[in-house]
DNA sequence: TCTCAATCCTACCAGTTAGTATGTTGTTGT
DNA sequence: ACAACAACATACTAACTGGTAGGATTGAGA
């Protein structure tokens, strides 16, 4: 059983490198193959087709570490707006899983997949839903503790900084530069402030 | 020299759809030329590869249809912050060229090519600094007018308001309906109030 | 009306794609 | 030691991909 495991979670780190940097229509089995040394007979041993495997990528290597990057930073904190700044700060500034040149894994799998999988848009709603619900706590939780002003609207604010997180994203790729990163979260602070 | 311009426009017009709902990689030609009844021979007369049509559209469907819809609502303003806001209101609710399901063309062309095609990457650049140049002068011109308080800094704004954009586009995507837009331009009003 | 280039058409090709059929090898419990 | 199944390997296919070769048709100017 340990050496199976192995090669299926080969074939799925492998497989999510690929699709991060070239995308998942572009990323052919044949390309899997090469780099894992895996032959197609073992590949479809462990998933029934390439979708499958997709899907596996979302659920059982992208949900794991959205949890560690993006969910555990914003748990067992003080003051909220600070946490939030500092999360975004942390994935777009130090986080070198995540490469400026390839955007944001989730929605890079969103915008290539979705309408066309209904499997893959709602695994990957269900990463980006727990996201938001763990944001909107914590919004609301600085609002009981006094950091945040009370009229504050936990879940729009949310949505805000998730669009402008998934936005700056798309334009660092596009400007293929952590440059633009930095006026991206000047203004973020600022913005959080007026939440005060 | 009127039917082969037709022909060639009828191409781009179709292809663009295309390509808008299902991605470039995922769109072949021979999709196009089925839709378009045209033929391959005069496919490739007018255009030297697939390629060469992708960036033709950037350049001469997407190019004009950014400066009429996310341009021209920018001028001959007064109220700057109204301006801006109105302009995402009419962009997310109202635009019925622009479909959620399939999110921001220029983000989609964008998350798909870049980096992989850099005369790509280049257009797209091109059509996007157009329109933070833009709103960065709606800004600047806000702060003159006494519309904008003068602390505000233009170019930041432009990217934070941009980029939600970009990301508020993909998340109506993922959840395949406009209700998300319905919180993110509320905290948008939010957000640019605190400006003045 | 004739010419000739612009425009378009048909048949084809070599490479790539996801997926399958049919094996062989490795491992584990008895 | 051996049966039985898990795990992997090889060779193949049918459909699709972008692109090309070479010929047919059209239309505008002489």
């Amino acid at each position: 059983m340990k050496k199976a495991e192995a090669t299926r979670l080969n074939i799925l780190q492998k497989s999510f490198e690929f699709i991060y940097a070239r995308g998942y229509q572009n990323t052919s089995i044949d390309d899997i193959l090469a780099t894992t040394q895996v032959t197609k007979g073992a590949f479809y041993y462990h998933f029934k087709n390439k979708d499958e495997m997709g899907l596996a990528i979302i659920n059982e290597l992208m949900k794991p570490a959205l949890t560690k990057s993006f969910i555990e930073p914003l748990q067992n904190i003080k003051n909220p707006l600070d946490a939030i700044y500092n999360l975004i700060h942390l994935l777009l500034m130090e986080n070198d899983f995540l490469k400026v040149e390839y955007g944001c894994p989730a929605a890079n799998f969103t915008q290539e997949m979705t309408p066309w999988n209904k499997d893959f848009s709602e695994a990957l709603g269900e990463i980006i839903q727990e996201w938001m619900k763990v944001m909107t706590n914590v919004i609301e939780n600085g609002k009981k503790s006094g950091y945040i002003h009370k009229d504050v609207k936990a879940k729009q604010v949310a949505f805000f900084v998730i669009s402008g997180y998934w936005g700056i994203r798309n334009f660092g790729k596009l400007e293929n530069s952590k440059k633009v990163y930095v006026p991206y979260l000047k203004e973020l602070k600022n913005y959080l402030n007026t939440l005060k």
